[in-house]
RNA sequence: GGGGUCGUAGUUCAGUUUGGUUAGAACGCCGGCCUGUCACGCCGGAGGUCGCGAGUUCGAGUCUCGUCGGCCCCGCCA
């Protein structure tokens, strides 16, 4: 605890009001006496004159005091940043010489009659009033002082309205916000739950919601027509700077929708958001295949702000002597490569690095091909026919002083390792325009996936989306072909919301899960009760998720999202300031029946 | 689980490449002077487990190994 020193200096708040916030004082209120309550911000002690700047969540006042009463000016003497003070006193315009034009209310300043210090404080770690850059780590720790500064309080408030907009506007496009439970059952398929062992249940554990999937089902199974809830939902896997533990969704679900009928409820609510910032969208957003957006960009979520586009040139490569490329053609493999801006040259260090780039991603090698003076180079072996090369320089549209930059492997390998190195050069290069929002739906996503450890196929978004009309036959023939009632939200290469038409009858349900050999009897233990109420007349419906706290992030500019949430987590999902996780009392244990493994 | 990077005063950093006297700077903090400052100014002062632990060495902030922590990425995750 900190030793309140001073305290016989410290005042009670007793009677007095505040009359205003200090950065809302206008000139309006000259001559007038004002109560003003805050931080002291810095303070200027020139001996028989004393200023200092009071802050609250509004802005900053200059507050004066001179000598004309001793015991008052001894007061003020005794301030210090981050004091807690209320100032009684006439606000007066400044003279001409003194207005401080930097401060919004530099034209005035209150002259102290009444000082109250009602709190003192220790040296804050940090300084509150700069933007002088502190460790993540001390931030984390004093997070409660960080908040105090203005980048959060900004970016707090920017988070608020968010939140207001979307709810005002969902509940005017008639969506009701009902709350779901967050003790409740592991969703399946999906992240690692966080799990809460039960006291009166020995053995069972309840789950923390990765997304309240089931229940917005059941809503609509229940008549609400249409559910939205800002909702924190948990998942126990890996940290990223756009990832944390416990995270905010804005969960919505509808009944009798099609796909454009999402797609213009969220134009529409991210256009208002957006005007926030003074963004106009525009709308309709782009529409995107999913097979098209894999081959262009080999990503689901690409950054449409620039080009190098992929180029397929698998078929320069169709007669191949070179025995790599052949055999990774043979077993069902691309050649595919990204032509560089015109005019790059790339050293062989610069190869190296980008070579080294790529290798995380899973490719083995990074190929080129480049056209320098009117001559085709190439990084392939010499047994590559020149005509081959010629073929991929054709192919990819290579003009003079261009390189083209060649992954060979399984698509997941060219498509992973060629999407990183897209994003790569389009920051390295500098061809990302700051000022752009490029907004679109990638759609018609594959219903299934081929897990090459389970040998089976799971559902890339969840079991319960539906496949298209038109591939119900494909299910049970060709299921990886078949594709899905799925959609994803893209801004600027960031994923920022997805959601599906769902199944709404349990013939086509037993039919996925067949699928996914998930056997019917661990379907009815899993999720029965959605299985059941699919039988009870479920309306067709549909939804989306859209990740509030990304959302926040980029309309305020961030690059992380612990940036808008309040108290985040550390990439070990530690919270820095209250020390959690941490150990609990034995006796804590015994009452939930737990008992720790040898650690 | 893996890779990268960082850790030195309250804070932000320099010093580590090439081991060598008492580990520096700025801001902040404390004291003094100062009636128009607003990054006030001037004078003086205090403040260090160089993340932690081993090791190499006559000698370690600096080299080696281990470990803990922050951040970024892969795997994981919609």
């Amino acid at each position: 605890m900190c030793s309140l020193y001073r305290e016989n200096l410290m005042h009670q708040l007793g009677d007095l009001e505040r009359t205003c916030y200090c950065g809302e004082i206008a000139e309006d209120l000259i001559g007038q006496t004002v109560t003003v309550m805050g931080w002291v911000d810095r303070v200027r002690d020139l001996g028989n004159l004393v200023f200092f700047d009071l802050r609250d969540r509004s802005g900053i006042i200059q507050v004066v005091t001179d000598n004309s009463e001793m015991a008052r000016l001894e007061l003020a003497k005794t301030v210090r940043s981050e004091y807690v003070v209320a100032v009684v006193g006439q606000l007066l315009k400044r003279d001409e010489e003194t207005i401080n034009p930097e401060l919004a209310t530099g034209t005035v300043e209150v002259h102290v009659e009444e000082l109250r210090i009602l709190n003192t404080s220790l040296t804050p770690p940090f300084p509150i009033n700069e933007d002088v850059s502190a460790s993540e780590e001390t931030r984390l720790r004093y997070r409660y002082l960080d908040l105090r500064r203005r980048p959060l309080q900004r970016n707090m408030l920017l988070r608020h309205n968010v939140a207001l907009e979307t709810r005002n506007h969902l509940s005017e496009h008639g969506f009701y916000e009902i709350e779901t439970p967050f003790l409740t059952k592991s969703t399946p398929e999906g992240a690692r739950d966080y799990l809460v062992p039960s006291r009166l249940h020995r053995g069972s554990f309840y789950a923390l919601p990765q997304s309240p999937q089931l229940f917005k089902q059941l809503l609509m199974v229940s008549g609400f027509d249409r559910y939205f809830q800002i909702v924190r939902c948990f998942r126990d896997e890996d940290l990223r700077a756009d990832r944390q533990p416990e995270f905010t969704q804005v969960d919505i679900e509808m009944s009798y929708p099609r796909e454009e009928t999402v797609f213009a409820l969220i134009e529409s609510l991210l256009k208002r958001l957006f005007a926030l910032i003074d963004v106009e969208v525009e709308t309709p957003f782009m529409r995107l295949p999913y097979d098209e957006s894999m081959a262009r960009y080999g990503t689901d979520r690409p950054d449409t702000r620039f080009g190098l586009e992929l180029v397929d040139v698998s078929e320069a490569f169709s007669e191949t002597p070179f025995e790599v490329f052949r055999k990774i053609l043979a077993e069902g493999g691309c050649i595919k490569g990204i032509p560089a801006p015109v005019g790059q040259k790339y050293s062989r260090k610069d190869l190296d690095v980008l070579a080294d780039f790529i290798r995380q991603y899973g490719a083995p090698a990074l190929s080129w091909v480049r056209r320098e003076e009117g001559e085709l180079r190439s990084s392939m072996p010499k047994m590559v026919p020149a005509a081959e090369i010629e073929r991929v320089a054709e192919l990819a549209g290579l003009g003079e002083v261009q390189s083209f930059l060649m992954v060979a492997g399984t698509p997941k390998t060219v498509h992973d390792s060629l999407a990183a190195l897209r994003l790569h050069l389009g920051q390295k290069h500098g061809l990302i325009d700051q000022t752009k929002h490029n907004f679109l739906w990638v759609h018609a996503f594959p219903l299934l996936e081929w897990d090459e450890d389970e040998e089976r196929f799971t559902a890339i978004h969840h079991p319960f989306t539906s496949p298209r009309d038109a591939d119900l036959e494909l299910l049970d023939s060709d299921p990886g072909a078949v594709k899905a009632k799925a959609y994803d939200v893209v801004l600027n290469g960031l994923e920022i919301g997805g959601g599906s038409i769902r199944i709404h009858q349990q013939e086509i349900q037993k039919k996925v899960f067949n699928a996914l050999r998930i056997d019917p009897e661990e379907a009815q233990q899993r999720f029965g009760f959605l299985l059941e109420a699919l039988c009870y007349g479920a309306p067709p419906h549909g939804g989306i998720a859209l990740g509030l706290d990304r959302i926040v992030m980029l309309l305020a500019k961030e690059s992380s999202i612990r940036e808008v949430i309040a108290f985040p987590k550390t990439a070990r999902a530690v919270d820095l300031m209250c020390a959690a996780p941490s150990p609990v009392d034995d006796r804590q244990l015994r009452e939930l029946h737990v008992q720790l493994r040898g650690l």
